[in-house]
DNA sequence: GTGAAAGCGCTAACAC
DNA sequence: GTGTTAGCGCTTTCAC
């Protein structure tokens, strides 16, 4: 470790300007003289100088740096990969700005006091919320916060001024319906949970590409996205209703442990049953048969996301997004 | 979005005493009557007033944050759930403390002289190092930087002073004496990239368990962690060992293409070829068979991590540490 | 046990 | 085009 960092005053020093001249080259105003602009530039670099962002921030009233925080530790969305994407998409923005990622994860309860915080307390410029879960307090908050807010995903109970939302709906649409293209009568889904956005949207957009088909849409288990519900689910089903030729799950977990249970119970996919799963994590590579789903735009949600909340802070009126999904055809269907 | 948050000195105001006890019950320092502690405790209350962290920064010269930063861009550390592992064991310390995560993904070059600027700056009280390349001009940069420096994994050009690193080479090791236990007598590998470390030393790990159990060691094909160079070396390896009865793969990702190329060529496994991996990714519980493995204990990995830099943060000396990893026996050995 | 005041390093308004 | 200076909101001596 070296010594003490320099400050502007030495910079100015070095220089022979003032401060407020200093500080506009680095802020790069107008109104420099070449002469100075390059004076400054020359002490700079001799020093090694690195501005002190605790200061600027008190000076200036702006944190540089906005939150990204994960109010859930519901592990589907936290699901490693979604997790992954999100990020990097977040980062691909964040790199354009000056503005620095937070992180923060509200698993504890002491994560969530400290969520609560930031939100209260100008931390941070800005806050992406991921992940909310239903009724989580979090979402009044966060409304009457000092900071702009954007959501990632709606939550049933309401839906928030700014958010970026993956067409769960239009995605489930067009799975089944792809599976009415094939020629599938008897289709089943296992829905995740209900009593969540995500949940409820896979399931009208199910029953919806049914409607549209006049089909029968009463083949229905209700699982928690999990892949132990997955498998209980397919069984149900296949007790309930042996004629079954094609299931919708809503989610590629879930769709995982269907497939075991189509195995061991002797149905041939897709030959018997044809099934389409939603998510597309790598895992849907690699089950037997390779898993046709629905992929989201993960990445894009995070960008798109980080986008959204530079243009509030920068007091602009952005829109709220849905991005489309996309069928991804593998072997199951 | 409310009013201006409230101020120290309001705080004062509103209780009736001065600022420097406001900060000392803030602070909780000893030496404050009861009577102003209450005081200040209701005024914060009823004025519902956070502190001004940049404030606070200025005036300690701490930036109450410590960065997480990923250098590489290498996939096979950044994939998904090694990524999100990780950030969640750093994230369970981290709630401990008073302190933020930033996160700092140096994927472009603007990101990497972002990080720069931040092991230079003290912009953070300290910073997590993951996933360098070798010969990282950072790793040089980190050294020299104003703030301490604690580094995920080692590199081969040099070892970094404080670092938590997985046991690669003793978990190699425990993969290839499981397979010798087994009674298997020509053990192929395939070995990641040899200009990385852990390249290096789960290749070492397996030569040194074989020269322990006396047995030959020259069935090699070297892949590059990805899926499509374990495909490629497994059939490297049929052509020129069509003897061999075992493989150890450096990643699991790369066990996947073998176990692929196995099936291709009508090797069962275990049956005629024992496989194992390393990393116990998701997928290698859905590979046919399921993947037997080396688990690194990644979560572990981001929470020593945090734990050492704090301590460095808080003026100890601590000592680096090599975490040991696991062998997880599933069906494919 | 408490108050007063001097900074921390920067920006921004104002004067020239 | 440039210099001067008053803060930003907090902590921390130093008196008392």
């Amino acid at each position: 470790m070296r010594n003490r960092p320099s400050t502007l005053e030495e910079v100015a020093r070095l220089s022979g300007v003032s401060t407020g001249t200093v500080s506009r080259v680095i802020n790069n105003a107008p109104h420099v003289s070449k002469k100075s602009r390059e004076a400054v530039q020359r002490a700079i670099e001799e020093l090694g100088y690195v501005p002190n962002t605790a200061a600027r921030s008190l000076a200036t009233a702006r944190r540089g740096a906005v939150a990204l925080a994960i109010s859930s530790d519901d592990p589907v969305l936290f699901a490693n990969q979604f997790f992954a994407e999100v990020i990097s998409g977040v980062n691909a923005v964040i790199e354009e700005t000056d503005l620095q990622l937070m992180l923060v994860l509200a698993a504890s309860d002491r994560g969530h006091s400290r969520l609560t915080r930031i939100l209260q307390s100008r931390a941070a410029d800005g806050v992406m919320l991921l992940a909310l879960r239903e009724n989580d307090p979090l979402s009044k908050i966060a409304d009457e916060g000092q900071v702009p807010v954007v959501h990632g995903g709606r939550s049933l109970d309401r839906t928030p001024q700014y958010y970026v939302d993956a067409d769960n709906r239009g995605g489930a649409r067009q799975a089944v319906e792809y599976l009415v293209s094939l020629g599938r009568q008897r289709i089943a889904t296992i829905t995740g949970q209900t009593d969540m956005h995500v949940g409820v949207n896979r399931y009208l957009g199910f029953r919806e590409a049914l409607a549209l088909a006049g089909l029968a849409d009463h083949r229905i288990s209700h699982g928690d996205f999990s892949e132990a519900s997955g498998a209980a689910g397919m069984a149900q089903l296949l007790d309930e209703h042996p004629d079954l030729d094609a299931v919708f799950v809503a989610s590629d977990a879930m769709a995982a442990g269907a497939l075991k249970v189509l195995r061991e119970r002797g149905r041939s996919v897709p030959g018997d049953v044809a099934v389409v799963g939603f998510n597309d994590i790598v895992t849907a590579q690699h089950t037997h048969p390779a898993l046709t789903t629905v992929r989201q735009p993960i990445e894009a949600l995070g960008r798109e996301m980080t986008r959204m909340l530079v243009r509030l802070i920068d007091g602009d009126r952005p829109t709220s997004l849905i991005l489309p999904t996309e069928l991804v055809v593998r072997e199951s269907a």
